[in-house]
DNA sequence: CTAAGTGCAAAATGTTTGCATACTT
DNA sequence: AAGTATGCAAACATTTTGCACTTAG
Protein backbone atom coordinates (compact mmCIF):
# COMPACT_ATOMS: atom_id res chain seq x y z
CA UNK A 1 0.00 0.00 0.00
CA UNK A 2 2.32 2.90 -1.17
CA UNK A 3 0.05 5.94 0.31
CA UNK A 4 2.07 7.59 -2.79
CA UNK A 5 5.63 8.16 -3.85
CA UNK A 6 8.54 9.37 -1.87
CA UNK A 7 10.32 12.76 -2.50
CA UNK A 8 13.90 12.25 -2.48
CA UNK A 9 14.90 15.57 -0.49
CA UNK A 10 18.05 17.23 0.65
CA UNK A 11 16.26 17.70 4.00
CA UNK A 12 15.87 13.38 3.84
CA UNK A 13 18.92 12.58 2.31
CA UNK A 14 20.53 14.67 5.51
CA UNK A 15 18.49 12.81 8.16
CA UNK A 16 19.39 9.69 6.89
CA UNK A 17 22.97 9.96 6.71
CA UNK A 18 23.01 10.99 10.09
CA UNK A 19 21.45 7.74 10.89
CA UNK A 20 23.85 5.66 8.24
CA UNK A 21 26.47 6.81 10.75
CA UNK A 22 25.63 5.56 13.70
CA UNK A 23 24.33 2.06 12.86
CA UNK A 24 22.44 0.43 15.64
CA UNK A 25 22.93 3.20 17.59
CA UNK A 26 19.40 4.87 19.47
CA UNK A 27 18.92 8.48 18.10
CA UNK A 28 15.41 10.15 19.23
CA UNK A 29 14.13 12.92 17.31
CA UNK A 30 15.39 15.72 19.81
CA UNK A 31 19.11 14.17 19.09
CA UNK A 32 18.32 14.37 15.10
CA UNK A 33 16.67 18.14 15.46
CA UNK A 34 19.85 19.44 17.78
CA UNK A 35 22.30 17.72 15.90
CA UNK A 36 21.66 19.53 12.40
CA UNK A 37 20.74 22.40 13.84
CA UNK A 38 24.68 22.46 15.27
CA UNK A 39 26.00 22.03 12.23
CA UNK A 40 24.35 24.53 10.33
CA UNK A 41 22.10 22.15 8.33
CA UNK A 42 18.77 22.70 10.42
CA UNK A 43 15.59 21.30 9.54
CA UNK A 44 12.20 22.03 11.11
CA UNK A 45 11.30 19.95 13.68
CA UNK A 46 8.01 18.99 12.61
CA UNK A 47 9.56 17.77 9.26
CA UNK A 48 12.44 15.22 11.06
CA UNK A 49 9.42 13.54 12.96
CA UNK A 50 7.54 13.54 9.49
CA UNK A 51 11.01 12.01 7.51
CA UNK A 52 11.50 9.60 10.85
CA UNK A 53 7.99 8.01 10.38
CA UNK A 54 8.70 7.92 6.57
CA UNK A 55 12.17 5.81 6.80
CA UNK A 56 10.18 4.01 9.99
CA UNK A 57 7.46 3.21 6.77
CA UNK A 58 10.68 2.13 4.88
CA UNK A 59 11.85 -0.11 6.79
CA UNK A 60 15.23 2.08 7.21
CA UNK A 61 14.64 2.74 10.84
CA UNK A 62 13.34 1.31 13.46
CA UNK A 63 11.39 3.02 15.74
CA UNK A 64 11.63 1.98 19.92
CA UNK A 65 9.12 3.36 21.98
CA UNK A 66 10.60 2.26 25.68
CA UNK A 67 8.25 4.50 27.99
CA UNK A 68 5.64 6.69 27.77
CA UNK A 69 6.83 10.06 28.44
CA UNK A 70 10.42 9.97 26.99
CA UNK A 71 10.93 10.37 23.57
CA UNK A 72 10.92 7.72 20.51
CA UNK A 73 14.26 6.27 19.56
CA UNK A 74 15.32 5.45 16.19
CA UNK A 75 17.50 3.03 15.26
CA UNK A 76 19.46 2.60 11.60
CA UNK A 77 18.85 -0.75 9.99
CA UNK A 78 19.35 -0.09 6.03
CA UNK A 79 20.10 -2.58 3.70
CA UNK A 80 21.53 -4.85 6.61
CA UNK A 81 19.03 -6.73 7.31
CA UNK A 82 17.40 -7.13 4.12
CA UNK A 83 20.65 -8.14 1.98
CA UNK A 84 21.39 -10.86 4.24
CA UNK A 85 18.85 -13.30 5.14
CA UNK A 86 20.06 -12.93 8.42
CA UNK A 87 17.92 -11.28 10.74
CA UNK A 88 18.69 -9.07 13.65
CA UNK A 89 16.74 -9.34 16.65
CA UNK A 90 16.54 -6.73 19.65
CA UNK A 91 16.64 -6.92 23.36
CA UNK A 92 15.81 -3.78 25.92
CA UNK A 93 17.08 -4.43 28.98
CA UNK A 94 14.67 -3.31 31.84
CA UNK A 95 17.14 -2.07 34.25
CA UNK A 96 19.83 -0.59 32.84
CA UNK A 97 18.33 0.09 29.61
CA UNK A 98 20.81 -1.13 27.48
CA UNK A 99 20.36 -2.55 23.90
CA UNK A 100 21.34 -5.99 22.82
CA UNK A 101 21.24 -6.77 19.49
CA UNK A 102 21.28 -10.77 18.53
CA UNK A 103 21.45 -12.25 15.66
CA UNK A 104 20.60 -15.83 16.06
CA UNK A 105 19.13 -18.44 14.00
CA UNK A 106 17.69 -19.74 16.27
CA UNK A 107 14.87 -16.88 17.14
CA UNK A 108 14.28 -16.90 13.01
CA UNK A 109 12.40 -20.29 13.95
CA UNK A 110 9.61 -18.19 16.48
CA UNK A 111 8.94 -16.17 13.06
CA UNK A 112 8.40 -19.39 10.74
CA UNK A 113 6.34 -20.65 13.71
CA UNK A 114 4.26 -18.02 14.43
CA UNK A 115 3.30 -18.16 10.83
CA UNK A 116 2.70 -21.44 10.26
CA UNK A 117 0.69 -21.88 13.82
CA UNK A 118 -0.67 -19.04 14.07
CA UNK A 119 -1.30 -16.75 10.41
CA UNK A 120 1.26 -14.16 12.47
CA UNK A 121 3.22 -12.38 9.74
CA UNK A 122 6.22 -11.05 12.69
CA UNK A 123 8.18 -7.92 11.69
CA UNK A 124 11.59 -9.11 13.32
CA UNK A 125 12.73 -5.28 12.53
CA UNK A 126 10.22 -3.80 15.08
CA UNK A 127 10.27 -6.21 17.11
CA UNK A 128 11.81 -5.50 20.68
CA UNK A 129 12.48 -7.96 23.92
CA UNK A 130 11.72 -6.84 26.88
CA UNK A 131 13.72 -8.50 29.83
CA UNK A 132 16.63 -8.19 32.35
CA UNK A 133 20.23 -8.63 30.72
CA UNK A 134 22.95 -10.88 31.74
CA UNK A 135 24.71 -8.10 33.69
CA UNK A 136 21.52 -6.79 36.13
CA UNK A 137 21.07 -10.91 36.36
CA UNK A 138 23.89 -11.22 38.22
CA UNK A 139 23.73 -8.06 40.52
CA UNK A 140 20.13 -9.17 41.21
CA UNK A 141 21.18 -12.23 42.91
CA UNK A 142 23.76 -10.88 45.21
CA UNK B 1 13.58 -2.78 46.19
CA UNK B 2 10.10 -2.04 48.16
CA UNK B 3 10.33 1.99 47.82
CA UNK B 4 7.92 1.97 50.50
CA UNK B 5 4.83 0.08 51.70
CA UNK B 6 1.65 0.29 49.44
CA UNK B 7 -1.49 1.65 51.91
CA UNK B 8 -4.89 -0.28 50.64
CA UNK B 9 -7.08 2.32 49.79
CA UNK B 10 -10.23 3.03 48.52
CA UNK B 11 -8.71 4.31 45.24
CA UNK B 12 -6.73 1.49 44.58
CA UNK B 13 -9.12 -0.95 45.06
CA UNK B 14 -12.18 0.46 42.92
CA UNK B 15 -9.39 0.54 40.22
CA UNK B 16 -7.87 -3.37 40.77
CA UNK B 17 -11.95 -4.47 40.61
CA UNK B 18 -12.16 -2.58 37.37
CA UNK B 19 -9.31 -4.48 36.11
CA UNK B 20 -9.96 -7.49 37.89
CA UNK B 21 -13.53 -7.68 35.61
CA UNK B 22 -11.88 -7.46 32.43
CA UNK B 23 -8.57 -10.20 32.75
CA UNK B 24 -6.77 -9.74 29.26
CA UNK B 25 -8.33 -6.25 27.92
CA UNK B 26 -7.13 -3.57 27.24
CA UNK B 27 -7.52 -0.52 29.09
CA UNK B 28 -5.98 2.56 29.04
CA UNK B 29 -5.74 5.39 31.78
CA UNK B 30 -8.55 7.11 30.55
CA UNK B 31 -10.76 4.53 29.97
CA UNK B 32 -10.51 3.80 34.02
CA UNK B 33 -10.60 7.56 34.74
CA UNK B 34 -13.78 8.04 32.16
CA UNK B 35 -15.93 4.70 33.43
CA UNK B 36 -15.00 5.22 37.18
CA UNK B 37 -16.86 9.13 36.36
CA UNK B 38 -19.88 7.36 34.95
CA UNK B 39 -20.12 5.05 37.42
CA UNK B 40 -20.02 8.01 40.01
CA UNK B 41 -17.03 6.55 41.85
CA UNK B 42 -14.76 9.41 40.13
CA UNK B 43 -11.29 9.41 41.19
CA UNK B 44 -8.89 12.18 40.22
CA UNK B 45 -6.80 11.42 37.39
CA UNK B 46 -3.75 12.24 39.60
CA UNK B 47 -4.22 9.47 41.21
CA UNK B 48 -5.52 7.06 38.52
CA UNK B 49 -1.79 7.44 36.41
CA UNK B 50 -0.35 6.78 40.29
CA UNK B 51 -2.25 3.86 40.92
CA UNK B 52 -1.53 2.83 37.66
CA UNK B 53 2.22 2.73 38.33
CA UNK B 54 2.00 1.22 41.28
CA UNK B 55 -0.20 -1.68 40.37
CA UNK B 56 2.42 -2.28 37.78
CA UNK B 57 5.29 -2.44 39.96
CA UNK B 58 3.26 -4.97 42.39
CA UNK B 59 2.96 -7.35 39.21
CA UNK B 60 -0.72 -6.93 39.09
CA UNK B 61 -1.63 -5.16 36.25
CA UNK B 62 1.23 -4.63 32.66
CA UNK B 63 1.73 -2.05 30.70
CA UNK B 64 1.99 -1.69 26.50
CA UNK B 65 2.93 1.55 25.01
CA UNK B 66 2.18 0.30 21.30
CA UNK B 67 3.05 4.10 19.68
CA UNK B 68 4.13 7.43 21.22
CA UNK B 69 1.62 10.13 21.29
CA UNK B 70 -1.14 7.24 22.29
CA UNK B 71 -2.15 6.17 25.33
CA UNK B 72 -0.31 3.37 26.91
CA UNK B 73 -2.57 0.29 28.30
CA UNK B 74 -2.67 -1.73 31.14
CA UNK B 75 -4.09 -4.90 31.25
CA UNK B 76 -4.87 -7.46 34.20
CA UNK B 77 -2.67 -10.23 34.59
CA UNK B 78 -3.24 -10.79 38.71
CA UNK B 79 -1.68 -14.12 39.42
CA UNK B 80 -2.78 -16.34 36.72
CA UNK B 81 0.05 -15.36 34.97
CA UNK B 82 2.35 -16.33 38.19
CA UNK B 83 0.04 -19.62 39.09
CA UNK B 84 -0.14 -21.13 35.82
CA UNK B 85 3.01 -21.42 34.05
CA UNK B 86 1.35 -20.71 30.88
CA UNK B 87 2.53 -17.24 29.72
CA UNK B 88 0.51 -15.27 27.25
CA UNK B 89 2.36 -13.62 24.33
CA UNK B 90 1.00 -10.89 22.48
CA UNK B 91 1.27 -10.07 19.05
CA UNK B 92 0.19 -6.83 17.60
CA UNK B 93 -0.99 -6.03 14.03
CA UNK B 94 1.05 -3.32 12.59
CA UNK B 95 -1.84 -2.81 10.07
CA UNK B 96 -5.15 -3.24 11.83
CA UNK B 97 -3.58 -2.54 15.31
CA UNK B 98 -5.73 -5.72 16.62
CA UNK B 99 -4.06 -7.18 19.23
CA UNK B 100 -3.95 -10.99 19.40
CA UNK B 101 -3.17 -12.58 22.41
CA UNK B 102 -1.22 -16.18 22.41
CA UNK B 103 -0.72 -18.80 24.71
CA UNK B 104 1.73 -21.20 23.03
CA UNK B 105 4.07 -23.67 24.82
CA UNK B 106 6.70 -23.14 21.66
CA UNK B 107 6.94 -19.82 22.26
CA UNK B 108 8.27 -20.21 26.10
CA UNK B 109 10.83 -21.45 24.26
CA UNK B 110 12.34 -18.89 23.06
CA UNK B 111 12.36 -17.61 26.45
CA UNK B 112 14.31 -20.67 27.24
CA UNK B 113 16.48 -19.98 24.54
CA UNK B 114 17.24 -16.45 25.12
CA UNK B 115 18.19 -17.51 28.81
CA UNK B 116 20.51 -20.23 28.17
CA UNK B 117 22.37 -19.23 24.91
CA UNK B 118 22.51 -15.45 25.02
CA UNK B 119 21.88 -14.86 29.36
CA UNK B 120 18.88 -12.45 28.60
CA UNK B 121 15.92 -13.37 30.73
CA UNK B 122 12.60 -12.87 28.57
CA UNK B 123 9.91 -10.37 30.19
CA UNK B 124 7.32 -12.03 28.42
CA UNK B 125 4.50 -9.50 29.66
CA UNK B 126 6.32 -6.43 28.15
CA UNK B 127 7.22 -8.44 25.24
CA UNK B 128 5.26 -7.55 22.19
CA UNK B 129 5.52 -9.02 18.69
CA UNK B 130 4.80 -6.82 15.62
CA UNK B 131 4.07 -7.74 12.34
CA UNK B 132 1.14 -8.83 9.88
CA UNK B 133 -2.11 -10.62 11.11
CA UNK B 134 -3.83 -13.46 9.23
CA UNK B 135 -6.52 -11.40 8.03
CA UNK B 136 -4.22 -8.45 6.64
CA UNK B 137 -2.16 -10.81 5.10
CA UNK B 138 -4.90 -12.41 3.01
CA UNK B 139 -5.99 -8.55 2.14
CA UNK B 140 -2.15 -7.77 1.19
CA UNK B 141 -2.09 -10.82 -1.24
CA UNK B 142 -5.22 -9.37 -3.29
C1' DC C 1 1.67 21.31 -13.42
C1' DT C 2 0.63 18.27 -9.69
C1' DA C 3 1.88 15.81 -5.86
C1' DA C 4 4.78 15.80 -2.02
C1' DG C 5 7.71 18.01 1.31
C1' DT C 6 9.12 22.06 4.28
C1' DG C 7 9.04 25.35 8.08
C1' DC C 8 7.04 27.95 11.48
C1' DA C 9 4.19 28.50 15.22
C1' DA C 10 0.26 26.85 17.45
C1' DA C 11 -2.26 23.09 19.21
C1' DA C 12 -3.01 18.64 20.99
C1' DT C 13 -2.10 14.79 23.89
C1' DG C 14 -0.73 11.92 27.50
C1' DT C 15 1.55 12.14 31.64
C1' DT C 16 3.71 14.24 35.69
C1' DT C 17 4.20 17.40 39.59
C1' DG C 18 3.39 20.86 43.53
C1' DC C 19 0.94 21.42 47.34
C1' DA C 20 -2.52 21.37 50.84
C1' DT C 21 -5.59 18.04 52.70
C1' DA C 22 -7.07 13.44 54.09
C1' DC C 23 -6.47 8.75 55.02
C1' DT C 24 -3.69 4.27 56.74
C1' DT C 25 -1.09 1.99 59.73
C1' DA D 1 2.28 10.60 64.94
C1' DA D 2 4.58 9.32 60.68
C1' DG D 3 4.22 7.80 56.29
C1' DT D 4 1.38 7.51 52.15
C1' DA D 5 -2.24 8.64 49.20
C1' DT D 6 -5.54 11.95 47.16
C1' DG D 7 -7.30 15.73 44.29
C1' DC D 8 -7.03 19.73 41.87
C1' DA D 9 -4.89 22.61 38.72
C1' DA D 10 -0.90 23.90 36.55
C1' DA D 11 3.18 22.44 34.28
C1' DC D 12 5.68 19.34 30.99
C1' DA D 13 7.40 17.05 27.04
C1' DT D 14 6.78 14.96 22.97
C1' DT D 15 4.50 14.75 18.95
C1' DT D 16 1.07 16.48 15.59
C1' DT D 17 -1.32 19.82 12.68
C1' DG D 18 -2.74 24.07 9.85
C1' DC D 19 -1.22 26.80 6.45
C1' DA D 20 1.45 29.31 3.09
C1' DC D 21 5.43 28.36 0.45
C1' DT D 22 8.94 25.61 -1.92
C1' DT D 23 10.64 21.70 -4.33
C1' DA D 24 10.65 17.19 -6.86
C1' DG D 25 8.86 14.35 -10.46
Amino acid sequence: MPAGSTYKTKQRDIILKYFEKKPGVHITAADVYEHLKSKGESIGQATVYRQLEKLVDDGLLNKYIMDASAPACFEYIGMSAHKSGKTCFHCKCEKCGKLIHLQCDELNEIGHHLLSDHGFKLNPLRTVFYGVCEECCEKDEL
